[in-house]
DNA sequence: TCACCTGGCACATTTGAAACGG
DNA sequence: ACCGTTTCAAATGTGCCAGGTG
């Protein structure tokens, strides 16, 4: 866990309303543990799958943290993205994903908003923090602000703590960024792993109807013989494949494998944890170096269970500014993250192509900072959403503001947060807020492996201007 | 031909308004 | 009039599956 005292706020001078805002508040040990870790570390070591649609799907399980460590008074922000695991597209063969070529372009980063942010720390650590409202989607022309993934890639979600008292401030401030490797997923549009579909009608109750011993005997019963055919036919090569180089508690038909009570599953799926883990569906990428990740080994990875901080502002803000200098194509940045260093220049970011409905921006309205109950305050003056607009752009020079980056909230325009967008990077010029004062190696966590150090060159605001 | 995507479907949960009673 | 509980329907979230697409 690193310290907060060894970050700086974001980038350049704050604005006097801010002055001393993010010091006045500095403080040393933010904590941050996934909930329900059982359920993802089962997900995981099958190989998790989030289903992604048009429309938006919710991820299960969903992005459940618990926060300690933040100072009551102090307002925080939470943020989630998705960075690439990896510059690979995927496919499922027999069993196993397998590299299928390189990933597609990056589609346009959005970055989701906890829907309670701003509040204050307080707030945060009195329950846990759920990202239930939390949707992917494959349409890269989305207007609900919905995280954008591609289909058949990996991706990972980072959690970003933004010290801020609202969001129009967290430009200047000082962030931390947490991640699980255990809530890795591949986004798919059909779910290619038959254990992980069980593993989901089990645990998500929204899929109760597909349970085997539930209520809906229509569906099960009505499959046809070919379907039933089909499963059998999986369920075969599950077995053969279980005989000739997994264990059968992993490559078991899934129908086998969670066949019985619901309760039993989780406690059945324990048990058989590790030795999952060492079959998952991953090996073959294992095997090939392509998949990296937590390549430091069972020893470590109880500790990255429990609890993770990854790249900290002091050292992956200078790979954010890698990444701004970057040549647009999100396709280089996904397929060349690794060669890390560029130009400190970002004007050729390509621009987020979903766009928010005028009426949403038109309904954009300030956030409320009410009058805190204890601490320092700093509060930014009232101020509206032309004003934040106006401000952001007459930061340009050097430290520009919120224009250009799509950061959504599962609230509508018309609630409190607001959807709050702006009319894209193309009508403004890109702003220079990323200056290279942090020369601090990239990576250097005691957790660090190669996974981290290339997911976490993408910047937590790909397309943004903060 | 095949892998992947899409849209409709049935079933489940969630949510919020209406109804009701104390 | 107020408050708490119950009921019910609409909205929403699921995986399944047939058909479409490149």
């Amino acid at each position: 866990m690193q310290s907060i005292r060894d970050m700086k706020p974001n980038y350049g001078p704050p604005p006097p309303s801010m002055a001393a805002g993010p010091d006045a508040y500095m403080q040393s040990n933010i904590r941050m543990t996934l909930e329900d870790p059982e359920l993802w570390k089962n997900f995981h070591d099958l190989g998790t799958e989030m289903i992604i649609t048009k429309p938006g799907r919710r991820m299960f399980p969903h992005c459940k943290i618990n926060l300690a460590g933040l100072v009551p008074c102090a307002k925080y922000i939470l943020l989630v993205d998705m960075v690439p695991v990896d510059g690979f597209r995927y496919k499922w063969n027999k069993e196993k994903w397998e590299v299928a070529g390189k990933a597609e372009p990056q589609p346009p980063c959005r970055t989701y908003l906890h829907p309670d942010s701003p509040a204050p720390g307080s707030h945060w650590m009195k329950q846990s923090v759920s990202f239930l409202k939390l949707k992917l989607t494959n349409n890269t022309l989305d207007q609900h602000g919905h995280i954008i993934l591609h289909s058949m890639h990996r991706y990972h979600p980072r959690f970003h703590i933004v010290q801020a008292d609202d969001l129009f401030s967290v430009r200047w401030s000082v962030f931390q960024t947490f991640t699980f490797p255990e809530t890795s997923f591949t986004a798919v549009t059909a779910y290619q792993n038959t254990s992980i579909t069980k593993l989901k009608i089990d645990h998500n109750p929204f899929a109760k109807g597909f349970r085997d011993e539930g209520t809906n005997k229509k569906r099960r019963s009505n499959k046809s013989p070919a379907c039933v055919e089909k499963r059998a036919k999986m369920s075969d090569m599950l077995n053969r494949d279980s005989d000739e180089d997994s264990p059968p508690d992993f490559s078991r038909s899934s129908y086998e494998a969670y066949d019985g009570e619901e309760g039993h599953v989780p406690k059945r799926k324990e048990a058989e944890g590790i030795k999952r883990e060492r079959y998952s569906p991953w090996a073959t990428e294992r095997e090939h170096s392509v998949r990296t990740e937590s390549p430091a080994g069972a020893d470590h990875r109880d500790v990255y269970n429990t609890e993770q901080l990854v790249p900290a502002p002091a050292s992956y803000q200078p790979q954010r500014v890698h990444e701004f200098g970057k040549p647009p194509s999100p396709s280089s940045s996904v397929g060349s993250s690794n060669s890390g260093s560029g130009s400190s220049s970002f004007e050729s970011r390509v621009p987020d192509v979903a766009t928010v409905p005028e009426q949403d921006a038109s309904k954009l309205r300030t956030l409320e900072v009410g009058p805190q109950p204890c601490g320092p305050q700093h509060l930014p003056a009232p101020q509206d959403y032309n004003g934040v607009l106006n401000m952001s752009m007459s930061h340009q020079a050097g430290k520009p503001g919120v224009i250009g980056h799509h950061l959504y909230s599962p609230y509508g325009a018309e609630q409190p947060l607001g959807q709050w967008s702006n009319p894209g990077p193309t009508q403004y010029p890109p702003p220079h807020h990323l200056t290279a004062d942090y020369t601090t190696p990239a990576v250097h966590h005691g957790y660090h492996h190669s996974n981290v150090a290339e997911w976490s060159q993408y910047p937590l605001f790909s397309y943004s201007c903060w």
